[in-house]
DNA sequence: ATATTTTGCGCCATATCCTGCTCATTAACG
DNA sequence: CGTTAATGAGCAGGATATGGCGCAAAATAT
């Protein structure tokens, strides 16, 4: 049950429940209760109840829930490093940008770029 | 510059400022610029500013700002899953665990896990 | 069965985040 | 160089998250 929903689909809310499940199976695998996790972590144990349940939380206590809990490495990978793919960047100029750039020389308002993962 | 930080010692603070980093390069590589980002995301330009500035945000923010640059599938190998480990849960009872138990017989208050990846 | 512990949730006060605006600064371009 | 677009940042008001309380319900152990 419950198997790995489709995150590029999913609403927000469906994966901040996703993640608190997963962390709530975290949790007890180590057979920690809420208040012991909270007090490690430095957030009130009302906040690991929300955090579980899926309800709206800040990417602090994420973090901090994730140190405590010793999986706080999985955010290290989480996004992709863009110095490991020079030549796209270098396509648009040699240098480190600092600023997109996106010409609005006519009526060109409409942009896309999205690719990459869509396909 | 600004080489992987150690995430199991650093500050929060820091974390998501070393995420707002990443965010922008992979933003900056696609040449998007923030209004654009934020009208893809759903959020204000100003939220876009302080997610790349390392500020407090929301867990919400930031998956909308990773679906909008298309990276939202790191989200989905941030957690370990329990379940693929079944040797550990099954030592503390046969089924599906859905609470803690730390008997406070005594005075043993004091408990420690961290195990795991710790040592 | 009873006893014990864990968890969920409502409430309210406070802290923090988000938005939409504005304007100054700066990078990028020709 | 001058022009244009992109970004940072302050601010006020509304929206949301958090902490701490309590108590009821549920899971676990005996």
């Amino acid at each position: 049950m419950a198997q790995n929903i489709d995150y590029t689909v999913a609403s927000p809310e469906a994966i901040e429940s996703e993640l608190g499940q997963k962390l709530e199976r975290l949790r007890l695998s180590k057979n920690i209760n809420q208040t012991m996790l909270a007090k490690e972590a430095g957030v009130s144990r009302r906040t690991i109840t929300r955090v579980e349940n899926g309800e709206g939380i800040s990417l602090d206590t994420l973090i901090r829930v994730m140190r405590a809990l010793g999986v706080i490495d999985g955010l290290a990978t989480l996004l992709p490093d863009p110095t490991t793919r020079p030549v796209e960047r270098i396509k648009l100029g040699g240098h480190e940008r600092k600023r997109a750039r996106t010409k609005k020389t006519s009526d060109a308002d409409a942009w896309t770029w999205e690719s990459e993962s869509g396909e």
